[in-house]
DNA sequence: TCTGGGGTCCTAGGACCC
DNA sequence: TCTGGGGTCCTAGGACCC
């Protein structure tokens, strides 16, 4: 069972603002750049997905949509609290992203399955506020596909169970070939000019056609649409691989000190998300670029090192990144956005002593940290920072139309009159 | 005239996902 | 004025080994 919710971010906002109901909300990416949510009552104004967000400013305002900045510390919340309802109905559970979850199911009947599915919508929306789809299927490409019949066609009220459909081959037929979980834009455009137009094309396509066209991911997807499951539920955290903290600025940046800081402030926040993972990192990158969209002289490059010993100490990996960064460095640019990424992760249990250096969990480096990181868990993020990721950020992303954080910041908390 | 036949590991780039 | 920010997995090709 796929449970997703219903343009999250703009349902969020909706929860505790319930003056919105029924009214056209949009909910913007970082910088207010791009459109990345949109009630139902916006989709129908024919309104995209990811356009940016100043070429829809009169729209907006014509119709009385009601705009916000992305609040992640608000979606977070309310996504936890979701799963952690789903988790009471699932024996099993699969965290998918912040606003979906497989649940997995075994032994039960199909329509006992349907009915579970209504309840748990309903609790969902009950409980938590936020309006789900539930699509239920043998595999998890085909509940992606109930899911998504279950969010369009209005008769099923939001649960649609593929199990043992009998007209499978017709609610198929329905489902275009680019709305198949793991066929993207270049997949999608192979398969049509192949004739393949929907999910049932590709499901009975030719086996020797497959073998012969097909990598081992599209394989997968054809065998799921067959019924055969071929991608298990992953109900462990995995920890992460390669961590990236990067942002736009929010207006052009050509001075050296202010993307120091940028640099200092983004690989902080890398170094935290290693810890609250229990990992170090080996292996470090930054990189900054020029405004592609503007007609001014474009420059973009990256420079990465490897660290003499695993570590995820702040001071030490913001001082490494910062000599990065003055290596690639020019003059005279306008730069609109930088970043920097870990990787070569290793958890605190598994990496390796150098012979030169402690390692970092041995340290007095770690118990800094620990101390730094519950401090900041406790009275909010950055009570305690390093000086060089800068105390003005005039780079500093906008956010014109940011809702209060009402679930995580005790002057944020909605008053009842 | 004419240069083998296996492997592994790493990296970059591309495809996909949300 | 103004166009996001994360991730994963797979493959091809090169470097290297014997």
């Amino acid at each position: 069972m796929l449970v997703d919710c219903n343009s999250f971010y703009a349902s969020c906002e909706r929860v505790f603002n319930p003056g919105l109901e029924g009214k056209p909300i949009v909910v913007l990416s970082n910088n207010d750049g791009c459109i990345v949510a949109r009630t139902a009552e916006v989709k129908a104004l024919g309104i995209p997905n990811f356009a940016a967000a100043f070429q829809y400013e009169e729209i907006f305002r014509k119709h009385d949509v009601h705009v916000f900045s992305s609040n992640y510390t608000l979606y977070a919340d309310l996504s936890q609290r979701v799963m952690n309802t789903l988790a009471e109905f699932a024996p099993e559970l699969e965290i998918y992203s912040i606003d979906e979850a497989f649940l997995l199911f075994t032994g039960m009947g199909d329509r006992d399955l349907t009915e579970l599915g209504k309840v748990i919508r309903q609790k969902v929306k009950q409980w938590i506020g936020i309006p789900v789809s539930v699509g239920i299927g043998p595999t998890k490409t085909l509940a992606k596909i109930a899911n998504h019949i279950a969010k369009k066609v209005r008769k099923f009220d939001g649960v649609f169970n593929i199990m043992n459909h009998p007209e499978i081959d017709k609610v198929l037929e329905y489902v275009k070939i680019g709305d198949v979980w793991g066929v993207g834009r270049q997949y999608e455009r192979f398969l049509q000019q192949a004739h393949i137009m929907n999910a049932r094309q590709l499901r009975d396509a030719p086996d020797a056609w497959i073998d012969k066209y097909m990598t081992s991911v599209g394989h997968k997807t054809v065998l799921e649409l067959r019924g055969i499951s071929c991608i298990d539920l992953d109900t462990m955290i995995p920890s992460k691989k390669g961590i990236v903290s990067s942002r736009s600025f929010g207006h052009d940046v050509t001075d050296l000190k202010e993307l120091e800081e940028a640099v200092a402030s983004y690989m902080t926040r890398a170094a935290e998300k290693l810890r609250q993972q229990r990992t170090v990192c080996s292996f470090i990158t930054v990189f900054i670029t020029t405004n592609r969209f503007k007609d001014l002289p474009q420059y973009s490059n990256s420079a990465s090192m490897r660290l003499m010993a695993p570590t995820a100490f702040t001071p030490y990996l913001v001082k490494q990144a910062i000599q990065l960064l003055h290596k690639i460095y020019q003059k005279g640019f306008a730069y609109k956005k930088a970043g920097v990424m870990v990787t070569d992760i290793t958890s605190y249990e598994n990496s390796p002593l150098t012979f030169f250096e402690k390692a970092y969990v041995d340290h007095e480096q770690k118990r800094l940290m620990d101390a730094v990181d519950r401090i900041n868990n406790r009275y909010g993020r950055d009570t305690l920072f390093i000086a060089s990721s800068g105390i003005i950020k005039k780079w500093h992303m906008r956010r014109m139309k940011l809702s209060p954080a009402y679930t995580t910041k005790w002057e944020d908390i909605p008053k009842v009159k």
